[in-house]
DNA sequence: CAGATAAATTGGTCTGACCATTAACCTAAT
DNA sequence: ATTAGGTTAATGGTCAGACCAATTTATCTG
């Protein structure tokens, strides 16, 4: 007897539903059957789709609307990235290799940016930084720099590495650190920012 | 009121189940607690437990077994690759961010260990990498190459990121391509072997 | 003490019920 | 004819209970 045979079945509806998208050709935005419909036609309890739906949607892959029904949406693996993420932090106990990786991070995101600063966008940012109390100012500007390069898996990745990250000393940089910090990015000169940050961070 | 407070059950218990490893620091094989036994202590139905159980099961974080219980395991995430990768063909901009990502941790690496290889494990590699198949050295490479540098963290996210870009055509370089790559890391080269590798990822 | 048997535990699945949200429809006032 | 408001139907969200299947644990028996 093969083993291969004992499928669970909320398995077996992840098959049917990619199945029936790919059959039916669906595209981003399309709406799936509903719970009860799925059940029914592919011979199986609510809950057993629910439980296969859930997955999908904690994948990225569908989404799903109260009152709605459940649409296809193009993949954002951000959620499940995050999960897995923490999970993957969680067993790295290593703050050094968190602190690395997160340098790693800003650094991309100051190089990426270099030069490509408009002066509202430079003005914007400067006219809040003064007003802002000095723990809260690097996650500012850096979440308002990772927000501008438009990749959001980055940003996830970085906001996870600094929740595990503990809020240490070096973060309570002086206003005119960061004021300096941008304007060397804005000036294309994102090598001396990256070169300051790196100081600061093996400093610790 | 605020928007973010209306969150699934099943996500919240998904959050709970996670603290739950982390306050007790389960260890991979480790059981967690039984359904009905988390049902109760989350305050929450037994289906609605399932829901997050086969989320997290799906992703490959846990496994299941009949009259035995719940288990954490090693990330693995087989069956979500299988899933994921007949549903993203068309992707564009997420597989662009996944992408994005996972060239520069490889850049990362590669500039790290510039100057640092030995005659020894260079030979060693080179090895492996003549008898192996063409659509196995990207990974088997960088995998070495990331174990080198210590850093887990890094190895960690950067499977993940494998595990969720498409098996695309761009990693099937020929053997020369990696023998190259590897000779300029260890000639402290670096520069060369990012710049051939950022040429690559951008074909596509 | 060893093996067989029974009971308890646990995951797997289905059904039905009820609530909350949304969209569609209908009705009545303007 | 238009629109505002209410009703209805469909859908997802959640829970409780029942039963089955696999496994472990406890118990009994020789």
């Amino acid at each position: 007897m093969t083993k291969d045979t004992k499928s669970k079945v909320y398995q077996e509806v992840l098959e049917e539903i990619r199945n029936y998208i790919v059959d039916h050709q669906l595209q981003d935005g399309d709406r799936l059957p509903s719970e009860r419909e799925l059940a029914e036609q592919l011979n199986a309890g609510r809950s057993s789709v629910r439980e296969a739906l859930r997955a999908i949607e904690l994948l990225g892959l569908i989404e799903t609307r109260h009152g709605e029904g459940t649409f296809l949406r193009s993949y954002q693996p951000y959620y499940s990235v995050e999960i897995l993420s923490t999970f993957i932090l969680q067993e790295t106990r290593s703050q050094k290799e968190v602190l690395q990786l997160k340098l790693l991070l800003e650094s991309q995101v100051l190089s990426n940016l270099s030069g490509q600063i408009s002066m509202d966008f430079y003005k914007k940012l400067l006219s809040v930084i003064v007003e802002l109390p000095k723990e809260k100012l690097h996650t500012f500007l850096f979440t308002e720099l990772f927000k501008a390069t438009g990749n959001r898996l980055l940003i996830k990745i970085w906001h996870l590495l600094e929740g595990f990250s503990n809020p240490i000393s070096f973060e309570l940089q002086n206003h005119s650190f960061y004021e300096q910090l941008l304007f060397w990015v804005k000036e294309n000169k994102a090598e001396s920012a990256i070169e300051a940050l790196e100081k600061v961070y093996t400093l610790e």
